[in-house]
Parts: structure tokens; C-alpha cells; sequence
DNA sequence: AGCACA
């Protein structure tokens, strides 16, 4: 055979190459500065950026080989050496003819995540938590769960990337805060990627993959109930058919509430357009009345069983009416229309609106959130609004009103990134309550 | 300062 040197010995006598090979680059060197670089030479038509162990070599690829070696000619006769943020960058010819795969899925952002659930319990994670964790940033549309050997791991996807990148600047290496995962867990730390997919082929909702955007979606064969109008669901609760409109029924009242509180409380997560309250089987019952299904779904699996007081007072008990638009005749301290300017100028029985209540300010939900470590002490801790009854038992009663279940922010959202439309009528009830900042007690500090 | 990875 003749010797074809693949190998050359001598690397410096490398053959031309459209394809050139950079080093000793600044650390993190961007796209937009490799193509600064190539551009006087020709048309930079790929890179590669943060390539070796020490991150700091990087391919460009000219459209054709004279531009490339124009670009080597240049700076082998030129007295200023070739430079990226003033740090002098060696360039050669490429072993290689073409750059490939410059962009891993896992880099390009799309509107779907791969997110992989860490920890011993992670399988034990509800797409329910999955999709309470990840609403925040917007209307989840699809959601599929596998295992791999990487582990248990979901795809989850928005309407674009923008929303997803939010959810993935803010969600990834956190851990789901403890309070929203069954007692016995250990912590379960979500690692995310954007996904190569688009849009996830979901035909059943079953335990393991759900349509948000398709609520009548046949539910799988194995989890239909035959009692007919209702199926059993994936964990073996009853599904009733979604409605834009909740029956909240409210359990172990010991103190008032209010229609201003459940304005408050519900309205966390979307506005809403209108509230009736009634008195039903000796206990109080509201509906709550949103714009759309999706914002009641929502605000339906974030309430449900939930105490508005700490101490496992008021609980509450959420289902979905067969209502879809309420007809309130009079606003009174019962019943409220809030799309309804002429209802609502008249003067309301309470003679304000909203009540201003005193309680735990928005700082819950802040940063530390998600920190994955020592959150234990959370749930020794008297906290604000979310405990479970259970949770709380242990806690001493508070005073009536003195801890309304936090609504002023919404879970995992950091302040200031928040889509305006994923939680409407939130940021509104801030500045409505009035409630002084300093007065948060947020249980996730420290 | 010396050639990448799904």
C-alpha cells in the first residue's frame, strides 16, 4: 500500500482547508466574535465556539477555501498576530473538510424542555407537580414522561422558546420546592435542555403524558372508570370534565372568608371575572369564575386541598362546576361581577374593595425557592399559605386573617421575569393590597 | 497552544 499519511506528523503542514482551527481564545468566545474575526477574509458560514477540555479552541468555516486561505495568509505575514478581546489567537488549517453537528439540540433553544427529575424519589414525581412547576412560565401545552437510563425524565412543551427559555433559565439545577411533593420525598432536582422536538405526539392523557390543549382527549384505556360521565383518573381521583368555572368548597372554616379573600386567593392565577358564594350542607361554598379553562385547571390543581389559613383552617375542596358563566344579579358581599363596570361601581356592603388583609408578602418564592439544600426546616416553620393540613397540624392556630394563603406571587417565578400572561390579575393584587414588603415572612429563607 | 460529539 501506499503510505497515505492520514495522520500527518507534522500538523503546522496541515492542507488548506475551508475549515480553520483556532486556540488559545478567550474563555467563552461567542459566535459573533469567531465571524468578526473570519468576515474581512470571506463568508463565515459556521463556527464552533468552546471546543476542548479547556473550552477555549474553536472552529470557523469559511463559504470557500480561498477565504480561508486568505485568512491564513494574512496573519502568517501580518505583525499583529490574529486577536479576540486583545488575547492573540493561533489559527491553522482544520484536519477537517466541514464543521459538523455545530449545534447540539441540547444548545439551540426551542419551545420544548428536556427536563431530567434528579434524586432517589424522582419517578415518584406527579406530571401534575410537572405541570404545576412549569405553568408558571406560561400555558403548558403537552407533557410526556420516560424512563431512561438517564433516569425519569419529561418533555415539556410551551408555545415557543422564549417561554420555555424562561422556564429553563429559572427552573434548571433547582429543586421542587418540598411543599409541593408527598412528605416521604427526598429532594428532586430538576437538570434542563432545550429538546430537538417541537410538538410531542401525546393520544392519551394517562399517567405518563398529558394535552393541555386537548381536554377531551380520550384518557387511557386502562385508567376509564365504567361509572360512565366520570373516568378515574391517572391516580385514581375522579376526572370530571374541565370547566372555566371552580365550585370551591371550604372546609374547617374557623375564621370569615370573605369574598375579597378568595378574590385574592384565586386570583393568583388569572383574573377573574366573577365570584358567587352560597351556603351549602351546613358550609360555605363559592364559585369562582375565570376567563378560560386553562387558568382554572391551574389555579384548580395549585389549591386544591389547601389551607387559605395556616393550621389547617379553611381548607379547600375544588372541583369543576357545570357552570360556565355565572349570573350575578347584585354585587353584595356574596356575589361579585368584576367585568361588570356598572355592577361594580355600585357601592359594595363592605364599603371597600378589595379588603386590605395583612399577610405574607411576596418574598416567599424568591430565588432561594429552589435552592435545592436544607429545606427541611420549611416545613417545621409556621409557614405561609400552601401547607397542606397535614403540614401545618403542628403549627399553632394564627390569628383570623393573619396569614391569607399567599397569592400576591406566583410559585418559581422569579420577580421580574414574569410573562405577563401566564399569571394575569397577579401583579395588579400587589399594589391593590397594599401590603408592605417588609412584612413578608418567606418561609425559604436562609 | 495543537482538532469537536449527538
Amino acid at each position: 500500500m501506499a503510505s497515505v499519511s492520514s495522520q500527518p506528523q507534522f500538523r503546522y503542514t496541515q492542507p488548506p482547508s475551508k475549515v480553520l482551527h483556532l486556540r488559545n481564545l478567550p474563555w467563552e468566545c461567542t459566535e459573533e466574535e469567531l465571524i468578526e474575526l473570519g468576515k474581512p477574509f470571506g463568508k463565515v458560514v459556521n463556527t464552533k465556539c468552546n471546543v476542548g477540555a479547556n473550552r477555549n479552541q474553536a472552529f470557523i468555516e469559511f463559504a470557500d477555501l480561498n477565504q480561508a486561505i486568505a485568512m491564513i495568509s494574512y496573519y502568517a505575514s501580518s505583525s499583529e498576530p490574529a486577536q479576540v478581546r486583545g488575547k492573540t489567537v493561533y489559527l491553522q488549517y482544520s484536519n477537517r473538510q466541514e464543521i459538523v453537528n455545530n449545534k447540539t439540540s441540547a444548545d439551540v433553544a426551542g419551545n420544548v424542555l428536556l427536563v431530567t427529575i434528579e434524586g432517589a424519589d424522582a419517578r415518584l414525581v406527579s406530571i401534575d407537580v410537572l405541570h404545576l412547576v412549569f405553568s408558571a412560565f406560561g400555558f403548558v401545552h403537552k407533557i410526556t414522561t420516560f424512563e431512561k437510563t438517564a433516569g425519569f425524565q419529561a418533555l415539556v412543551q410551551f408555545s415557543d422558546s422564549e417561554t420555555a427559555s424562561a422556564a429553563k433559565n429559572a427552573l434548571d439545577g433547582r429543586s421542587i420546592p418540598r411543599y409541593l411533593l408527598p412528605e416521604h420525598l427526598g429532594p428532586c432536582t430538576l437538570r434542563i435542555t432545550f429538546s430537538a422536538h417541537t410538538d410531542l405526539s401525546v393520544k392519551f392523557q394517562s399517567h405518563r403524558s398529558r394535552d393541555y390543549t386537548n381536554p377531551y382527549l380520550p384518557v387511557a384505556s386502562s385508567a376509564i372508570d365504567g361509572s360512565g360521565q366520570f373516568s378515574m383518573g391517572f391516580d385514581g381521583r375522579k376526572v370530571e370534565p374541565e370547566s372555566n368555572v371552580l365550585l370551591a368548597s371550604i372546609e374547617n372554616m374557623q375564621y370569615a372568608v370573605t369574598l375579597d379573600v378568595l378574590h385574592m386567593v384565586f386570583s393568583a392565577f388569572g383574573p377573574i371575572q366573577k365570584i358567587a358564594m352560597f351556603d351549602k350542607n351546613g358550609g360555605v361554598q363559592a364559585l369562582i369564575q375565570y376567563p378560560d379553562v386553562q387558568t382554572a385547571v391551574v389555579a384548580k390543581e395549585a389549591l386544591e386541598g389547601h389551607c387559605i389559613y395556616d393550621g389547617g383552617f379553611c381548607k379547600l375542596h375544588i372541583s369543576y362546576s357545570r357552570h360556565t358563566d355565572l349570573s350575578i344579579k347584585v354585587n353584595n358581599d356574596r356575589s361579585r361581577d368584576y367585568t361588570s363596570p356598572v355592577l361594580s361601581s355600585q357601592p359594595s356592603v363592605l364599603g371597600q374593595q378589595p379588603v386590605p388583609i395583612p399577610g405574607p408578602s411576596t418574598h416567599q418564592f424568591e430565588g432561594a425557592q429552589y435552592a435545592p439544600p436544607s429545606d427541611q426546616q420549611v416545613m417545621h416553620q409556621p409557614s405561609a399559605g400552601w401547607a397542606t393540613s397535614a403540614a401545618a397540624a403542628g403549627a399553632p392556630p394564627p390569628p383570623p386573617q393573619s396569614m391569607p394563603m399567599q397569592q400576591h406571587n406566583h410559585p418559581y417565578m422569579p420577580p421580574g421575569t414574569m410573562p405577563p400572561q401566564s399569571v394575569p390579575g397577579m401583579m395588579p393584587m400587589q399594589t391593590q393590597t397594599g401590603l408592605p414588603q417588609s412584612a413578608a415572612m418567606p418561609p425559604y429563607s436562609h
